[in-house]
DNA sequence: AGGCTCATGTAACCGGTTACATGATTAT
DNA sequence: ATAATCATGTAACCGGTTACATGAGCCT
């Protein structure tokens, strides 16, 4: 139950629609967060009778009416009180269906499995390729504090890097192991 | 849905219990897919209407009666498909709700982030030691493949290590960066 | 004419979590 | 006595995914 924590952390900086949140939440947060618009409108939905977030609907010519939601009193502290609430181990392991594979490669051959490491490494480099441009999206996004929120996004991305690399190295020591 | 698939995996080792599969799950694979018994009796249900698996009750002496669960034909052919089958770009993003608060940080002072990203590393430190014991489970689990089955489990329990290697020093990163 | 962007949703489904229920035996 | 182990499940809930629906305006 993050998305929606995420929503309310995004309201913090500024009003947003549910498109807008959805534009930006993949780009910044996919990393460590991927979110679908239709999730994102049901979550809206909920905090707001939760009285989280308020909004009002804005007419535009030309263009469908929008509704931009800010964050309450009441969502701040809900925020801030997540943020500081701990949550012990819950970031250690994850779900990979991928190294389950690896897990029971038994049951195929050496080189299918180097194949599907291969292909895992090509993932790799195109998943850092597609994250370069993410920078100037944040920058657009909180000119106000932009340099104090870079640095925390900074932080972030800098773990994305280091996994991709992390990863990069790990399947290739697994590949010379097979390959031998 | 890879759950009904690690099932599957562990079967194909060897007939067992939802007990003994819950008993398995954990020590083995909690790094990369952790499961609740509920869920797995669930799952073997489910596998066992698609005829993946078969069970047969045994009753025992002084103790309940188990269903001993092995997988079919159309089961192995199902895992065989599944391991092959490409799973591309899936297991380059997670969910951490943990990253999502570093990235919203600015919320908080630099000493509330630097205690968070210190007890993150505590608990890296708390999960390695734990992770230390696994290998022998998995000795007794297949005597027959257990050299080229312990290779693959090499990798998984690298590919852990390594990871929490990469955050330990990815935190200490972030907090001398906040520390200046 | 065709496709993209803006904008908000509904419906069906599903994998998974949490909590609870039961009951005998065995080890401390 | 008490707790742990063995063993299998049910029920309620929830976050999330996939697919689909709608419709105006703008760009090519």
């Amino acid at each position: 139950m993050s998305l929606a924590h995420g929503i309310l952390g995004f309201l913090s900086y500024g009003k947003m629609s549910g498109y807008d949140l959805a534009k930006t939440f993949t780009p910044t947060a996919q990393f460590f967060w991927s979110a679908q618009n239709s999730q994102i409108y049901l979550e809206l939905e909920k905090l707001e009778k939760k009285k989280l977030v308020k909004y009002r609907v804005v007419e535009q010519k030309g263009r469908p009416d929008k509704k931009m939601y800010s964050i309450t009193e009441k969502g701040k502290e809900e925020f801030l009180r997540w943020l500081s609430e701990s949550n012990s181990g819950s970031d250690t392991g994850f779900k990979s269906s991928f190294l389950m594979k690896v897990f029971f490669s038994v049951n195929q051959s050496k080189e299918e499995t180097k194949h599907m490491l291969s292909a895992f490494i090509s993932d790799l480099a195109r998943y850092l390729e597609e994250m370069e441009p993410y920078p100037a999206i944040l920058d657009q996004m909180n000119p106000d504090r932009k340099s104090e929120a870079s640095l925390y996004w900074e932080f972030t991305s800098d773990f994305a890097r280091s996994y991709l690399e992390m990863c990069k190295q790990w399947a290739e020591r697994c590949i010379a192991t097979l390959g031998a």
